[in-house]
DNA sequence: CCATGGTCTGACAACGTTGTCAATAAGACA
DNA sequence: TGTCTTATTGACAACGTTGTCAGACCATGG
């Protein structure tokens, strides 16, 4: 910047009005700035503006997710930065692989480089460590799922409906056993959606057997086997909800391996690519993860331009697509 | 950092030292200043640390994608991350769609906050503008298409083999009219992956007959309505080799759709998630993202770090995965 | 006792910007 | 013509850090 007021032979603080185009530059003075700086290749350094710019806004906002390369992860990732690329705004995005330690850290780097606004998918299950960073201006939102122990806006699926859905569906369809096969239920989404089971059922008067409910499921192996011991039981489920993604892959497979894919109907939580092209169709509660980091964007800026009312959790809808595996009478 | 300088009643030097771990400062202090570090929640300004320092490095380095949601680009993100963690390096993420102003738009904004280094998966014909980039000792790689007039790094995958190798095997299964379905032939790599196919077939001198060739599809809705062309024509292809994922995935839709998808054989570029429960699965040339992400981060650091030897083109190899659709004989 | 060398420590300037405020020039008005 | 505005412009300090260098202190050895 100083060659640049050099070379068009004005002080720096009028090159600097003419990069930030603030008015009050006579043009004359401002072609010859824009002619040096051309000339010299100059780039702006937003990180010393920052520094010594009233607001300290580095227009860079910190994303944790559980894994960049996980697709509703990612989905969420290009929402995000759909709406931040209209203010000019970056993303970091970091994974934290469901670690608790590794989302304090990742908190903290985005904090070391002034971050305006942080989204966070939570792996931990306390956020008052964020309380240092809002004291500071940063803006906190959650999503997927909710904080613990302090207070931020989130933007969350409404997982107990979407269950709740699944099941009515099933048993709209003639389906009275059901059986459900859940993700590790210290997160609180699988909780959540076990719960829309139980209480989908209830309502229908119909019992909670435990025998056709299974827990704690992590990755397509474990929910295969599952599947499998529940399929092979003497009493098997005419029907499976699934309350996540993997499961849903691992309960397919399970039930091509015992040539019941056909019969037994299936419906899961969250969609996949290409859940069209298995034969059947697999019905699903779908998501709506771009809808989730549109959400959580537009609740951060909000909050970065002042908006100061209390922090609310927003809640997404999911949508039912039938293809066929829901479809499925007994 | 004035403020524990003051309660730690030392200077502010001594606050930088201890917050930097520098040797040379007593144990008593050194527990004084971390004490009043720890009372006042300080959190160290990367951004103001990295104007002073005289190696200027923000620990950040800039990704442009085509897509930071697709899942190619995702997982190359992901390896991109596990290299640059090491090195407690962030990494700011930004969505090209192939579109070669907003290529620049994201280079110009990841220059302005002071990125060490650029990892670009390119959309733009002419990278010449980088030049000015890396006057500034910015790294620049790239990643999955090689540069065009600009003399860099890249890490690509070796698509000509691939191809080649993936005709080669629908030739030992007895095809000889083998169509093939491409991609954009302005994209770098849809020219090589069809060269590739030339080149095979030439070899064993199978004439290249036009009539089942398409090229320039997009997306999975052209690639279908292409292949339905191919199939329905007086004298269809035994075997189709498609360039990209989504074009598989219209092809086989097809197949499908026209039941013979148990009759023309099909092996794709690029695996996709759920290739093997479709029926048949789907045999393909996978490529290896997270190898491209780790070699190019990788290079990049080694870069920063000094190296200086001419840029070189490293290529991944790609890997058959035989699921049953291009096993299927004439 | 003094010179020597090593270990700590802090004062100060500087990194590349922008906010503040004062100075200058040019036009408007009586 | 002289005074008052208004529009431009620049000097300077400051943002939060770290590099440089000099000073204070202590122990050692002659």
């Amino acid at each position: 910047m100083r060659d640049v007021a050099a070379l068009a032979k004005v002080s720096l603080k009028t090159v600097s009005r003419v990069v930030n185009g603030e008015s009050g530059v006579s043009p004359r003075l401002a072609k010859r700035v824009t002619a040096a700086s051309e000339r010299l290749a100059y780039r702006h350094n937003l990180t010393a503006s920052t520094l010594r710019r009233n607001d300290g806004r580095t227009l860079t906002i910190g994303v944790v997710l559980e894994d960049v390369a996980n697709p509703f992860a990612s989905t969420l990732h290009r929402a995000i930065e759909d709406v931040a690329v209209e203010r000019r705004v970056l993303v970091l995005a970091g994974s934290s692989d469901e670690d608790e330690e590794r989302e304090r850290e990742l908190v903290s780097a985005f904090a070391s480089r002034r971050v305006d606004g942080l989204i966070i998918q939570p792996s931990s299950h306390d956020h008052s460590y964020l309380v240092a960073e809002r004291r500071v201006g940063t803006a906190v939102v959650f999503v997927d799922r909710p904080p613990r122990s302090f207070d931020a806006d989130a933007v969350v699926t409404d997982n107990v409906a979407g269950i709740r859905r699944a099941v009515r569906h099933l048993i709209d369809h003639g389906h009275r056993r059901i059986g459900y096969l859940g993700d590790m239920h210290s997160i609180a989404t699988a909780a959540e959606r076990h719960q829309g089971y139980v209480e989908e059922l209830s309502e229908h008067r119909i019992e909670v057997d435990p025998l056709v409910v299974r827990l704690d499921l992590r990755g397509i192996e474990k929910a295969e086997e599952a599947a499998l011991v529940l399929l092979r039981s003497s009493e098997p489920p005419t029907a499976l909800v699934t309350g996540q993604n993997l499961i849903t892959i691992g309960a397919f497979r399970a039930l091509r391996r015992m040539e019941l894919h056909q019969k037994v109907a299936l419906v899961g939580f969250d969609d996949f690519l290409l859940a069209d092209l298995l034969q059947p169709g697999i019905t699903v509660i779908a998501q709506d993860p771009a809808a989730i980091g549109r959400t959580a964007a537009g609740v951060l800026f909000r909050r970065l331009d002042g908006d100061l009312s209390p922090a609310q959790v927003h809640t997404v809808r999911t949508r039912m697509i039938t293809r066929g595996s829901g479809e499925i009478r007994p």
